[in-house]
DNA sequence: TTCATCATTTAGATTCATTCTAAATTGATA
DNA sequence: TATCAATTTAGAATGAATCTAAATGATGAA
């Protein structure tokens, strides 16, 4: 109850810091995406917010997930080669990927990673991505669906 | 010349070792993976090898990639946005890509990356993206193309 | 060498995530 | 309350990647 609120009191400030106008559409998006630690896609967001907001347009996500992440408010991953995953935890940290169900965990761990030779780059940041076998998959031997190839993957 | 030969011959013992027939449109692929650094996208390879090798379908890139990437001889990135891209070396390594060209490049170096807390998961591998301007784009000051939202990126 | 088999190639259709378009709507401000 | 620019919307369009089913061709056995 309070988490509402809470999350639509957040949702609030952040357009207006943004300059961004409060539609409701956009307040819901931003309250689902309010402490989410799921990595939602742009379909799982459209999922959740409609089935509350029936009638909203799946571009409507896109476009306000497009004008968070320009703003600096939302973190766009690729670590899921099949789809786009959104992060409102905009602090650095790093993730780690099931290869199984693809679940995506966060790691809030800071990693030294001074780089010797930058090849005459600008480096301006840095993601690592980790992968492996969730809790849940680990021990249920099903064929890999996103396994080989990937990082440097090890036999398991 | 003789990297022609050498390409070849390792192509063909590549095919061998995979137990994967040697058909001309499989050398040629892999013939210009050989020691390629440039990390290109299938449209990439297609574009190159069919070049000199009018008449092949992009769906036989595809499926040989598929083929070498699931028998360990090939690594699929998902570090640009945009598509995936490959790479014939599979010794652990990390990549960098410029925000604004999107060039891809090797970090030839180690870290470490012992994690604290896997959430009991079972990490079997990991792989380090960073983020910048390369050499050819970090002082033509142009609209970048896929700067924010991603990874750790901090202010220029 | 010839043949049969099965992997591979192929063109094209298909899927799916994402972006674009242009018109309708609506929040913010005067 | 009227205005205007931002936003939403449905649907079309794009583009990467996958799938299909038929044709082709590499390989191993005879």
């Amino acid at each position: 109850m309070m988490k509402q609120t809470q999350a639509k009191t957040k949702a609030k400030d952040i357009c207006k810091e943004l300059g961004l106008k409060l539609t409701p559409q956009r307040m819901a998006i931003l309250a689902y995406l309010d402490g989410n630690t799921a990595h939602p896609s742009a379909e799982d967001i459209y999922g959740a917010v409609s089935r509350r907001f029936p009638g909203m347009s799946l571009a409507t996500v896109y476009n306000t997930l497009a004008s968070l992440r320009d703003k600096g408010k939302l973190l766009e991953l690729t670590i899921d080669p099949a789809k786009k995953r959104y992060d409102p935890d905009t602090r650095p940290h790093h993730h780690l990927i099931c290869l199984d169900c693809s679940r995506v965990s966060d790691i809030d761990h800071v990693f030294d990673l001074d780089v010797p030779d930058s090849l005459g780059y600008e480096i301006t940041g840095n993601h690592i991505e980790f992968y492996g076998y969730c809790p849940q998959c680990k021990d249920k031997d099903t064929a890999p669906r996103l396994a080989p190839g990937r990082g440097h993957t090890k036999e398991r």
